[in-house]
DNA sequence: TATTATTGTAACAAATTGATACAATAACAA
DNA sequence: TTGTTATTGTATCAATTTGTTACAATAATA
C-alpha cells in the first residue's frame, strides 16, 4: 500500500496499473450457521459482481489484493489467499456488455478501445470473515456493497459465479489449514473465546454437512490448536460449556 | 493454438502478447526412482531457467501454457496444471540482470524500456512425465534444454527456484488426484501395463519417502483405479508380478 | 530338487473414526 | 428444595482404517 489509490473514474488510459491483469475477491461471510458472499452492484445497472480491481505498477500482487479489498469494500486486515487464475479468452466477450453498461452508467465514453474493454486475466483471491463484524461500504463505483446468502446468490456478472464455486471448493479443502489465519485478523470468525459448539457450527456451515459432535470434539482437541478456559454461563437451562481460544502462536510447539 | 507462434527475436515491442504477463513451467520428470526437472540454458549465458513464455492476445491461458511447452521444449500433449501466481514487485529487479544478459547474448538492444525488461507477473504451471520418453529440444533462444536431477539442481534464474519448490509441494499434495491425468498423455509416467512395484516406486520418488509395500497395495487396489492383467515373466529369479493398467475411463463408475 | 528373490495376501495389532450412552450441570419451574 | 429440561464433556464400545509382520506362492537359477 505504498501509493495512494488512483481514482479510477478519472483514469481514462489505465495508467499506473498493470495492463490486462485484474484481481477478483471472493469474500465469504459466516455467522451463526449462515454463509454469505460479499457482492457489489454497479451504479445504475442491475449487475452484481465480485469486488475487484487492478494492480499498481510497483505493487506486490498480494498487497494489491488487500488494497483492492479496502478500496472497494472498506474492509481491511483480512487474510486473503490466492486460489485460481481465470484466463480464458471467452471471458473477454462475456465482459464487454456488462462493462460497457457500467461505464455508460458512470458517464464514461465507451470507445471501443477503452482500456477497460480490453481483455483481462483475473487472479482470484478468497477470504472468510464474520459478516456481522465486517460492515462493507460501497465505493464510488458501486450502488451497494453487501452480503448475499450463498444459497440464493443473484446471478453474477461475467464468470464471477464460476469464481465463487471454485473458491468454495478451495475453502472446503483447506479449512483446517487456514482456519487460524482467517481468524487472526479483523472480523474474526469467532470471538476471542468461544464454545466448541460455535466452532462446530462454523465447520458445518462451510462444509455444508452435519458433523458428529463427539468426533468433532475429539479431532479438534487432538489437534491442540485450542486452549480451554473457564466455563461460559450462557443463561440457558443446561450445563455451561467451556470456553476455548486458539492457542497463541508463541505457545504452540 | 489458433495462431502461429510469433518469432520472439524479431518482436521488439512484444506485439501480439498480453503485456506484463508470463507463464513459467515446472516440468517434473520421473524414471526408475529418479526425479528430474526440465531446465534450459540461455545462449551465451550461464543462466539456467524454467521454460517460459507469453500469452497471445486471443489465446486461452491454459492453451498458452501448452503452446509454450511445445515451442520452448518440443514436448507436446502433456497435462499441465496451474499451481501459483508469482507477482511480487521484487521479481522485477531480480529479472533485470539476467534478462539483460540474455538479450545481449541474443544481439538485442537492451534499451531500458524494452518490453522484456518491464515488470512481469508469472503464472506457474506444473506437469509430471517420464523423462526417458520426453526428449526435449532447445528452441532458438536456448543453448540447451534438458533434464536435471532434482537433488542437485543448478541455481536458477530469478525466483525460479522458489517456483520449483512450490510446484513440488503442490504435486505431492495432489498426486493421487492427478496421477491418471498425468499418465494419460504423451510421455506417460508408466507403460501401458506396469507392476505394483513400479507404481510404488513412482510414489516413493515423488513423495521422497519409503512406503510400506502391503499398505500401498491395499490402498491402490482399494481405490479401484487399476485393472489386473496377466503376469509378467521378468526373467528374475522370483515369483512373477501381475501387470496392471489404469482402468479405462469408460469402465469406471 | 534346493535356493533365492520377490510378490500377493493373510493375519494381527495399533490407531483412528463412528455411534451411542451416560453423568454432569445450569437455569427454570413447581 | 426438588424435579425437569437442554446441552455438554467424556467414556465406551464397535467399526473401520492403517501399520506391521508373516508366510505361502512361484519364477529363474544353481
Amino acid at each position: 500500500m505504498a501509493e495512494p489509490p488512483i481514482p479510477k473514474v478519472s483514469n481514462p488510459t489505465g495508467q499506473g496499473f498493470l495492463p490486462g491483469l485484474a484481481i477478483d475477491l471472493v469474500i465469504f461471510g459466516f455467522h451463526e450457521g449462515q454463509l454469505k458472499v460479499l457482492l457489489l452492484e454497479y451504479q445504475n445497472t442491475d449487475l452484481f459482481a465480485l469486488p475487484g480491481g487492478f494492480i499498481h505498477t510497483t505493487e506486490n500482487l498480494n498487497d494489491a489484493a488487500r488494497r483492492i479489498l479496502v478500496e472497494r469494500t472498506g474492509l481491511h486486515d483480512i487474510y486473503l489467499e490466492q486460489f485460481y487464475v481465470f484466463g480464458d479468452y471467452a471471458r473477454y466477450d462475456a465482459a464487454k456488455a456488462p462493462m460497457t453498461a457500467i461505464m455508460r452508467a458512470k458517464g464514461l465514453t465507451s470507445a471501443e478501445d477503452h482500456w477497460l474493454l480490453r481483455r483481462f486475466v483475473s487472479i482470484g483471491y478468497y477470504a472468510l470473515v464474520d459478516f456481522t463484524k465486517a460492515i462493507p461500504t460501497p465505493d464510488v463505483l458501486s450502488d451497494t456493497c453487501g452480503w448475499y446468502d450463498f444459497v440464493k446468490l443473484p446471478s453474477l456478472m461475467q464468470d464471477h459465479g464460476v469464481m465463487v464455486q471454485k473458491a468454495l471448493e478451495t475453502l472446503r479443502i483447506s479449512l483446517d489449514h487456514n482456519l487460524i489465519s482467517f481468524n487472526r485478523w479483523a472480523a474474526p470468525l469467532l470471538p476471542e473465546t468461544f464454545t466448541m459448539g460455535e466452532l462446530q457450527n462454523l465447520y458445518e456451515t462451510i462444509l455444508g454437512q452435519k458433523l458428529h459432535r463427539s468426533g468433532f470434539q475429539r479431532k479438534i482437541l487432538g489437534s491442540e490448536i485450542l486452549e480451554r478456559l473457564e466455563k461460559k454461563y450462557s443463561g440457558g437451562a443446561h450445563k455451561a460449556p467451556y470456553l476455548y481460544r486458539f492457542t497463541p502462536e508463541k505457545a504452540r510447539s
